[in-house]
DNA sequence: GTCTATATATTGATAGAC
DNA sequence: GTCTATCAATATATAGAC
């Protein structure tokens, strides 16, 4: 990350502020100022807000699945590789205080997104459940076509859950004890 | 539900709008025009639009609380209800075309929530919790105390995953597919 | 491409008449 | 208690000089 150039700075204060304040809540003066440069200039690289936000999706989930990526690839691939998606999630919501993940953020806070923003929010919840499927059959080659697809839902919906616990206690509770459920569950395959 | 009386058309028109378009995405003057009143008498009943936003918060948690209730007393207690949760919650999506949950909507919306604000949502979800543990507890009575919280967190996290997962793809599958699988883990009880 | 200055609309909230 | 009229602040966005 190039940390001048103006279109880098704004990408980089919009970022921040967004997941730290929400969008809505978030002014554009307050980008302007945190980024150090002048209202007129964001425009001349992001035609509007709602651009800003579209491009902030799309910077945001490439950015969270290199530093996950490079979490998991350290781990064997099966049942460790998969539990490593746990302690990520767990390790993030610590690390960040509980703020919860930024899609699904601004997708509970703008009910009317656009389809291209909620495509890239899409994606992301597709790329968990296929990282899941792919450990799951690493874990039990003969998978079961049906067998597989419901498990994959089943710890997605743990992975989910948990989450959603966390962050409305704002505790690494639920996450650990799903931790736990999940390594278990993993045993009996 | 009176339909007289300016505070109870404020909070008709507020819990609409709020749910409709979120909290910060409407306006006190959208909330007067739809009331049909005029900006000082809301401000005459609610000293602001924060106190607004708890009053409506506690107002639907009663009120959700009461519908979700009926529809369960139909149903005999242990697995039936449970289910229960589960189908009732399904319709709920259905009918509301995949607006998501009113609490967590406005918990994701507002990461500096009120303490007050915040009690109401962490009641709303240790009440469903609750009613999970009590049918569990109706289905074996002698889950010893370490397993039935942990079957009872499992449960709630599938709850809510599902929930998630079908508002992000407005769909009722993610749903009805994990209704299916809480009813064949419950058979193993 | 970046700036200053400005435009226009809307925000949450109040003063004061009735 | 309900109203009209208005407040200061801020919202997103633009015009035009350099």
């Amino acid at each position: 990350m190039k940390e001048n150039g103006a279109k880098e700075r704004i990408l980089n204060a919009a970022g921040e502020l967004f997941y730290e304040q929400g969008y809505l809540a978030t002014g554009i003066n307050q980008i302007i100022e945190e980024a150090g440069i002048a209202k007129a200039s964001l425009y001349q690289h992001f035609p509007s807000k709602d651009a800003l936000l579209t491009a902030y999706l799309h910077r945001t989930r490439l950015h969270n699945h290199e530093l996950r990526t490079q979490f998991l690839n350290k781990l064997a691939p099966g049942k460790d590789k998969l539990m490593g998606l746990y302690e990520y999630r767990l390790q993030h919501m610590q690390s960040n205080h509980f703020k919860g993940c930024a899609f699904i953020r601004i997708a509970y806070e703008l009910p009317g997104l656009s389809d291209e923003a909620m495509a890239q929010i899409r994606t992301h919840s597709q790329t968990i459940r296929t990282f899941i499927t792919e450990q799951l059959l690493v874990i039990r080659k003969n998978f079961p076509e049906n067998e597989l697809e419901e498990m994959a839902d089943m710890l997605l919906n743990l992975y989910e859950g948990a989450g959603l616990q966390g962050y409305i206690l704002k505790s690494p509770k639920p996450m650990e004890d799903t931790k736990k459920v999940v390594a278990r569950l993993l045993d009996t395959l």
